[in-house]
DNA sequence: TTGCTCCTCACGTCACGTGAGGTGGC
DNA sequence: TTGCTCCTCACGTCACGTGAGGTGGC
């Protein structure tokens, strides 16, 4: 039995909650310990410390599963930061809530980029074009 | 009469070849002192300098437009210093040649990027469906 | 004793932004 | 003397990556 699974046991048996390692978080999210302790660093994210080990409940792992949500949305940290602890948002939620602004600007931003990138493609692919012609 | 005027017209007269200032070309091309400063330092450009301060030829000047055209097209700094550095180039052209591999590796990491976004996009735009529903 | 997992600094990366403090010529 | 333009540090920003050097429990 790992030590993973005794874990796991362990707090089922004696209806402790469950709590996780950082690496533990990281596997299950495909992120490296730097950016859990990162996103510690810049308040997104408060483990339970005993000693200097980390331990994050499920609210801290539900966090980090918002957080990384909200990242591929395009959103920076500070700005997730804002979302994520806007204490009129449901807390237990995965569900990312974002307001009439935050969404209005968000997709002009992202649109704003999608142009940029769109034209860049248009100009390497006649581009593309004419190493073709020219062969 | 400005001194910009007085300097084009002393070079003029005397047959001197064209000079810019720092100034010059940050106002034409519309990027900062610090910019171009950066650039010197990461070995794109390599103003004359007399004394502290910096001329620009008019092949720096055609180096500059090409850096700000490669990154317009995506290219990382490094990514430009080679591909305008490269001696098998046209030297006086303002187009930017690339290879084949270099078209087809950017294009590929554009349309990358531009898929990401797109996903975040549709997400964004269905959230606001959600939200006009909800009203 | 060896591995594994975790820890804390702390510098590096990318492309500059932003002062601070000073100079030179009109 | 005042403005304007230019200069050189040098730290700050963004989201981490990447060692270095050390610890704790199986």
């Amino acid at each position: 039995m790992t030590s993973q699974l005794a874990s796991v046991a362990s707090a089922f048996l004696s209806n402790r909650p469950r709590e996780y390692t950082i690496g533990d978080l990281a596997r299950e999210f495909g992120v490296t310990l730097r950016a859990l302790r990162f996103y510690e660093a810049r308040g997104l994210l408060t483990p339970r410390r005993e000693g200097l080990a980390r331990f994050y409940s499920s609210r801290d792992r539900t966090r980090l599963s918002m957080i990384l949500k909200a990242k591929q949305l395009g959103f920076t940290l500070s700005e997730i930061k804002a979302i994520v602890s806007d204490p009129l948002r449901p807390e237990e939620s995965e569900t990312i809530r974002l307001s009439s602004d935050e969404l209005e600007e968000q997709i002009a931003h992202l649109e704003r980029q999608l142009a940029e990138i769109e034209a860049a493609l248009t100009e390497l692919r006649d581009m593309r074009r004419e190493l073709v012609r020219a062969a």
